[in-house]
DNA sequence: AAATCATGGATTGTTGACAATAATGTTGTT
DNA sequence: AACAACATTATTGTCAACAATCCATGATTT
């Protein structure tokens, strides 16, 4: 009969909810850095199951694993919130960029190869032709740059440091853009920066590129405990 | 009525299951690192959902954390099994504490206290009388050199640091350290480090903790790489 | 006889209902 | 009128049954 077209169908159309409580944990990822639960905002289950179509089994699943992610607090017979960001734990996940993104910068020399190199190399010339277009800040920029950082991270071809700043520091990163938008201060500061980390990388110094990419993320974190101290 | 009693007695007998789910997690964490379920064997849900007394809802809810720790890896429709360690990921993980506890004692340096310091002092003074009277390597050291990275971890009071080690990376490291339950190799220049790391915190010196504490974790990584090679 | 397909069993994914806890609103007393 | 105790309500925690998927065994075909 029609047996055939039902088990051709879901493979083309909309076969990319294989799982639900596999992708639940991505959208809701994504609605919560997006910001479509604000910060502090309560979660009630029995609600986003039903705007999510899933049953509350799958959806508390999936709540785990975003709690593990540090993107929203449950407290016991009480509820699940998303997590109140503050300029004081943006200063300590910066700490730890430093720490793990100069280590992704040193593994980097060792084992990026050429197509990554070039990758970058095309990454930073869009970004300069765009800062000259745009004569400074754009929102582009704020993409551009956790592209680069992304790049070198894959490039360090270390699974746990990439898992650590990919898969649970990087969600908490774009949250903060996304709910504290300030622009880039100096882009054109952060391009030059980014083209040196990209330089000690391609000769193969290890040491020099970790220190650019710590003073670089070090740089970032000026200028946001600046930003804590005029308030 | 007894509705004082009943109000009282959960709290004095039996109040330490308070939430079924997340007490599981860390009883399964425990199992799971003790080598209760070999590396690599498959957990079956309804085997131990009947160990644990429970129902298969909070079991698979600790279970998504317990994955999200690394701990088990899960195949959709398949299962899941605990992860099978390698020495490969083992050095991959060392270059992550070196960054991480690098950055830790540096910043140990400017939060620490009077109170942690002497903590510390009287952890190596017990290393030192050990060593002494045993003549070397002890089982006992490794649980005090795991101490002792804790408590300068703790000392940086980053949060974010402090969750990184102490709750995600930290099961990993037990874990290996069951599995493969060498004895450290060198217990008397482990403690001679570990003391200079200690001076360096006390003379708030963040540049000279953080290069000690991340030579002391090369050394450890180098001795598994002389393992890796010797098989 | 080997390979392929089908069928049965077991395991995982999902659901809806039930139990336990906390928050809210109400009532009575001081 | 304000506070405290109680009841109600809503939400979370838990469970057992149902559906979907995978794996293995055996039958069938070439």
């Amino acid at each position: 009969m029609n047996l055939i077209t039902e088990d051709i169908e879901p493979k083309t159309s909309d076969n990319k909810e294989q799982i639900k409580s596999d992708n639940l944990t991505d959208r809701l990822i994504e609605a919560i850095v997006n910001g479509d639960y604000p910060a502090g905002s309560k979660i009630s289950e029995p609600e986003l199951a039903r705007i999510f179509n899933v049953s509350r089994g799958p959806l508390r699943e999936a709540m785990m694993r975003v709690e593990s992610l540090n993107l929203v607090e449950r407290i016991p017979h009480v509820g699940a919130r998303v997590v109140s960001l503050s300029l004081e734990k943006l200063i300590e996940v910066y700490a730890v960029r430093e720490a793990l993104e100069g280590m992704a910068a040193n593994l980097a020399c060792k084992h990026i190869d050429d197509e990554e190199i070039s990758t970058l190399e095309n990454l930073l010339g869009k970004h300069q032709s765009h800062i000259e277009q745009v004569d400074g800040a754009s929102y582009f920029y704020q993409e551009g740059d956790i592209d680069f950082h992304y790049l070198i991270i894959k490039a360090s071809k270390n699974e746990q440091l990439i898992n650590l700043l990919c898969s649970q520091l990087y969600h908490l990163i774009r949250m903060y853009r996304f709910q504290s938008p300030r622009q880039h201060a100096r882009p054109e500061k952060a391009l030059y920066e980014h083209i040196a980390i990209l330089n000690a990388i391609k000769a193969r110094d290890p040491e020099l590129a970790e220190m650019l990419m710590r003073r670089h993320i070090k740089n970032s974190r000026i200028l946001i405990e600046n930003e804590m101290l005029e308030e």
